[in-house]
DNA sequence: CATGAATGAGCTTTCATTCAT
DNA sequence: CATGAATGAAAGCTCATTCAT
């Protein structure tokens, strides 16, 4: 019985926080952190002002919460798809495509992560203890899978770090650049692209698995990836 | 007489007007837009309040103008160091390395430039008509570089408007790496290798001039580009 | 419940806009619109300058709420009055006494109150849409009763517009005289002889029923209207 | 020299102080003194602000002072064409006639006129020393004219004081009544109207000279009025 | 649990007045 | 004399947070 009520109480309680963040992150991908109110949040979230401290602290804590867990919905999204992809090619392409398309299907999160970065150097509000380690997660991820590749003998020796940083920034920038409207394609030939762009870039084998040994295996197929 | 007045009216004006910009960098790069106090930008202008709308209408106004000043700044350097390398190689290497070191060396400026970005999703206050085009011009630049380099063959067939944005990102990204304390390497080192990213992702011939012709000539010496 | 609920907070809600607009009345009274300030207003209602802005949504909403419902209750009881007598003199008697008891016994309303003819010619601060015609409901109610006694030949064939204003004019002008202790008499002396004033000018003939066949009846009696 | 030289000062001077309030005039009527800025009539004036502080010592001054001699001068005015008539009849005539086509020609000056009588109750700004006895300089004149009137017996024995500041109030809103455009008729119409208001109201014979004498018809009836 | 009325510190902006030039 | 740049003390208004109901 306790254990029922106990639960039960989460389960509302959970759906309460869900809402309130479904709400938070309309509100401050319109408004940004500053400009938006704690009552544009309840009004959204359709309760009453008061109803939102019950379930946080502050109009901070709903900010990175509504955050948090969005990045995390990404993050588990974008590591789903690049653990299906057996080659290296394979992975950094599902990562770009992974998270173009995932965030131009959440435009508001988009927006919001995006602004985040500026909370890099200017911290609109002081992000949480461990907050910023979310943040470079992914770029962790992509960086191992280039430490990796390196490794191999996949791709050219360059800095994992660096560069998995240069593919994250310009995966965003793509996405801002789509977003604007500023892209005349389709978000297939964008990704496709940008892979290309970055797989010439880090001087990858066509074949994507050991350009040291180049002069040996050259497949004789067109498709230089895993991926179709 | 009436010339002299004008001019030194027009000095002093000047002048004023710089200082109180110069604060006013260093305020919003700190705090940013809506934590940012008019109180703390005259502090550090060290004028009252009140002087500070002698010279500017709102707040609003002081940091667009500020950005907007240290903008155009950038993009005059910018221009002049592209505009003197002779080669597509050299260009893109100018492009890259300017921004990089000049913005390293203005940090607060950077710390805008960069929370600007954040702008184009959600506006932290509505920007002059015509803002945005000022912070394109340098991407335009670029993309006129790069559109003359796929006519001429130097590099593979790319779109040089996205190329450009992508150049763009990994640039402003590279800074902000460094800044974070996030590159273990000299700047003239993170410069070559994001250059040389850049070059090999854009498929371009080792001379920088026409890839179509790959087949002719390969030039034994080791440089590769204009650069030196 | 839901009934009771509403109720419950209509109730409040009215309550606390009085208890402003009192207070209003008083701060607005004593120092006019402009340097009345919130906080003189949130003080003198014993609540915070907040609770203020919670009930209204300018400084000059307050003003004019105050000073709409002051002149309505003004209205309601000077038409009480007026309609209560059957004669035109009767009327016109009730008019002039009625509002200058009134006015007197609400000195500060009266303050704002005369203070606002000068809002016609220079709006200390823009009417609300359709708040001149408050001011001029009484007049119409005056002009419409010395039209009716114009048609019965009550009075001279004066122009009823006009006269309800001078009328109008000099009620206020006499209690003004009076609160600035210009007056030596009692109010109901003042009243009778203003009321006196009026009648002779518009060349009322004494009984007030008809002047133009004055020559017939004259009624015999000391009462030369319909008043007691 | 000195004479001259002195002569010469004060006649600039006044010449400046003559611009400054005419220009204080105009900005006072367009927008009250509240509203009215320092820059507003320094502008209009066509000097720089800090002259006005060299001719007076307030924005408060400036108004008061430009207030004073448009009131004096109306006075004036009133008085000479007061003056030139010999009858009672003539002389209230000429009072309201003169008043209204004056203020009619000076409509600036009628509306921060008219507005200063709600500073009867509220001050916008405190009142020079002896200010008030201006005002009723003009009423004061008129009390006069008809204590005579009253002791002739020109006409009936009504209170000199109130009966002036009757007329007074009714000229004022027979002036703001016509700049409204609520008067359909000609000045001349108007004032004749009025006069007529008034002299039957006073109770005077037709001629104006003496109404004691008018042995014929003087009802028996008891006067009810205080006034003997 | 849920509410929303109440708070008050803090914000941007204005403007009468001063004074060095 | 004339100027207008500089001042700084208010002003009106907002909004994150609390707490009695």
């Amino acid at each position: 019985m306790p254990v029922m009520s106990r639960t039960k109480h989460e389960v509302v309680s959970e759906f309460r926080c869900g809402e309130i963040l479904e709400a938070a992150r309309k509100v401050f991908a319109k408004r940004g952190f500053d400009q938006a109110t704690v009552d544009d949040i309840a009004a959204a979230a359709g309760v009453s002002k008061g109803t939102l401290y019950l379930y946080f602290r502050s109009k901070r804590d709903i900010y990175f919460e509504a955050l948090r867990r969005d990045i995390l919905a990404l993050h588990d999204e974008t590591n789903k798809q690049v653990a299906t992809c057996d080659t290296i090619a394979g992975k950094i392409r599902a990562f770009i495509a992974t998270r173009v398309k995932y965030l131009e299907a959440n435009r508001d999160f988009f927006k919001i992560y995006y602004a985040e970065f500026a909370n890099f150097f200017i911290p609109l509000a002081p992000a949480p203890k461990g907050f910023r380690e979310i943040y470079l997660r992914q770029a962790k991820m992509l960086e191992a899978v280039l430490q990796h590749a390196v490794k191999e003998g996949a791709i050219r020796n360059v800095c994992p770090h660096s560069t998995a940083l240069r593919i994250y920034d310009m995966t965003l920038g793509l996405i801002a650049q789509r977003l604007l409207g500023w892209s005349t394609v389709g978000v297939e030939e964008d990704i496709e692209w940008l892979y290309e762009l970055v797989w010439k870039g880090i001087g990858a084998n066509e074949t994507g698995f050991d350009c040291r040994n180049r002069s040996r295996a050259r497949p004789k197929g067109r498709r230089r990836d895993g991926y179709s």
